[in-house]
DNA sequence: GCCCAGGGGGCTC
DNA sequence: GAGCCCCATGGG
């Protein structure tokens, strides 16, 4: 079997097993398009349950639109999303977002993805605030665009699963899933969160087996019992 | 009380 | 381009 064939059917076997095991995530399933890309920029280097605190404040403000959140100090915005931690580089960052959205797109999202997926990714990754993981979450969750996410949870099981992604850079998981996988937003979606929910419950950085799952006849179960990650 | 978890920017060499 | 530090909270 060709690397290629091998590497597709590891990965469809992991989304089946992901799947089977922790059924279907529902991550924004119908939210407002800015507000997933509020929540994306928000829920960097932090656990969901905070960014929802921040969501609900920053939505009872009455602040879940660009035009708000460029009008609103920053030191006022910092301390509604105090709850997700680096409020303060946050604030900046989601003035940023909404500033540039008016410069490029006059506040419109839809004409924001309207633009070529590959362009918007290059702009958006000029933003303030915004690097390849959030702008990718930005095109999948918001735009439903084919755009796999990854994250530091995919890194780790990748690695776990000893299939290789032929570096170590952002880029090359992207092209291992996108590459292998056909250009579906929906699969995309529910991927990643498979992955994330499963790097929640076992695949921690300091977890050096996982026991109990699902992927632990496919990992390198030798290996993380001595402790690597 | 302490250690750990997730992304991105900015600086240096 | 790699390595390092900074940004701060919440959960176990």
């Amino acid at each position: 079997m060709s690397r290629l064939t091998a590497e597709k059917q590891s990965l469809l076997e992991i989304y089946r097993r992901l799947f089977a095991h922790f059924g279907p995530q529902h991550w924004w399933p119908a939210e407002e398009p800015f507000e997933v890309i509020v929540g994306a920029i928000l829920t960097q280097s932090t656990t969901w349950t905070s960014v929802e605190k921040a969501i609900s404040n920053l939505k009872k403000a009455g602040l879940l639109s660009p035009a708000a959140l460029r009008s609103i100090p920053a030191g006022k915005l910092a301390e509604l999303i105090h709850s997700c931690g680096y409020f303060n580089a946050k604030a900046v960052k989601l003035k940023a977002f909404a500033e540039w959205l008016g410069v490029q797109y006059h506040d419109s999202l839809q004409e924001m993805f309207a633009r070529d997926t590959l362009e918007l990714r290059d702009e958006l990754l000029q933003v303030h605030g915004i690097g390849e993981e959030t702008a990718d979450s930005i095109l999948l969750y918001a735009g439903n665009k084919p755009v796999f996410v990854i994250d530091a949870y995919t890194r780790r099981i990748i690695e776990r699963t000893g299939i290789n992604p032929g570096g170590q850079k952002y880029r090359h998981y992207q092209e291992l899933f996108m590459r292998n996988l056909p250009p579906d937003a929906a699969m995309f979606n529910e991927y990643h969160a498979l992955l994330v929910a499963l790097g929640k419950n076992v695949c921690r950085k300091r977890n050096p087996l996982c026991d109990h799952c699902c992927l632990r006849d496919i990992c390198g179960y030798a290996s993380f019992k001595r402790g690597r990650t």
